[in-house]
DNA sequence: CCATTTGACTGGTCTATACCAAGTTGGCAC
DNA sequence: GTGCCAACTTGGTATAGACCAGTCAAATGG
């Protein structure tokens, strides 16, 4: 019996890892084999060979040229993975002093709360309020909304794992996609405090809701984020 | 002979409005007919039908639940679509009063434009500095570096039109992506002026580089936008 | 020798088919 | 009735083959 992992084992997720291998050796602007040779190097059909060869271009790694081949891309600024920046909203790190519980409670939902989670004004919803240290330094402070129902017994949960992590494995409840907003604006007092941040400090502003495979709202996220210390990095595709 | 568009008319493509329609009249949650059924319907392979449900998917029309079928999303916040948020400090509006033209001039590079640029230092880029307009408002302000190799003559052309129709049209440079940086910043003087803010209001700062399909940077945009204007809304797949 | 044609490439698109795992349903045995 | 199992359906993945339009270089013609 083969010891198969049990999540994920897509042919085109293992062929990311071989073309990843290839690129990183290859000077900028090299041109790879055409599609046509990788796939049989690698010994899957075409189609499979440009599913893989998709994702590495929407990541960057590599570019193509319509009638002429693949080509290893520069490196550019810093690399911006799909999932940069906002990932920490999802993903506290482990049980670490690097996390500060202030408070978690259940509120009755304000307006704006219900608005975004989808519920009705003065639903009980639970409410988490963390921080993020790094080496001592506030670098984020947010507060986490999630509708009881949706989460019964959460707080007694560990707290310091990660929400979206939580959901799942404990409610079943998968995240697959966040939409969010971002402001730049000057922190209420609360928070500006918090951070330890002098008066008029600039800060992100996070306002990001979580949404499960049935498309129901799971979470709404405010965080507030150092200006100082925080880059945004995107790519757009055109 | 068919009067065809000159461009795109890809079957998936057209697939897309056809699927929207569908989706647009339906409730949300309404389960859509299978894939096997809808392929059927429009006249396509399965393989083809997939691939407008994918982008309709990270679209967030459609959502799909394995071994279940494909249901209608709710439509959720401000509806992100790939390319919002940014597309001003490409689109520059047409050549009405809302865009004003504070400078235009050729300069040496500086050392963090040139390594954006990926030039050496004291290269040859053109600069243009202009601001934006709603309603006598000012919005976002912005500076723009481009090698004068890439765009000879850019000076002479009407900076009104948006940079990257302009390197598109006139120098067969199409811009395929950009990459950009957020920052939440107090801006200094010079654009805080010319956006009219009271001292200490916090701004976006962009950082955006635009790469052709040849892997070359084509041109830097530093911009400022108002922090008490912008929305950046983002949608994050997992 | 130069210009033109031809053909062997390239990536991009589409089709038809097949199998899998997981949810759903219906019928049969008890 | 109740419980269980087989058959069917679903989206997800992978295959092999085909055609297109554009590139580019070698072969061909003047």
């Amino acid at each position: 019996m083969p010891n198969r992992r049990v999540v994920k084992d897509s042919k085109h997720e293992t062929l990311l890892e071989a073309l990843a291998e290839l690129t990183v050796k290859l000077k900028p602007h090299t041109q790879l084999p055409s599609e046509r040779q990788l796939s049989e190097d690698f010994g899957v059909s075409r189609m499979t060979l440009r599913r893989a060869i998709d994702v590495m271009q929407s990541r960057g790694y590599i570019y193509t040229v319509p009638s002429k081949g693949l080509y290893v891309s520069e490196p550019r600024l810093v690399k911006t993975s799909d999932v940069t920046s906002l990932s920490e909203v999802l993903r506290h790190r482990g049980s670490d002093p690097r996390t500060k519980l202030h408070l978690a409670d259940r509120i009755h939902a304000s307006d704006e709360v219900a608005k975004a989670l989808g519920l009705r004004k003065g639903e009980w919803v639970y409410r988490v309020e963390q921080s993020f240290f790094d080496a001592e330094l506030a670098m984020a402070t947010e507060t986490a909304y999630i509708p009881t129902e949706i989460a019964p017994g959460l707080l007694e949960q560990d707290l310091t794992a990660s929400l979206s992590s939580i959901l799942a494995q404990h409610y079943e409840k998968p995240i697959l996609r966040v939409q969010y907003r971002v402001r730049s604006v000057i922190p209420e007092e609360k928070f500006r405090e918090r951070l330890g941040l002098a008066v008029g400090a600039p800060t992100f502003e996070f306002f990001a809701v979580g949404i499960t495979s049935k498309e129901r709202s799971a979470f709404l996220v405010v965080s507030y984020k150092r200006g100082d210390k925080y880059d945004l990095n995107y790519q757009l595709e055109l």
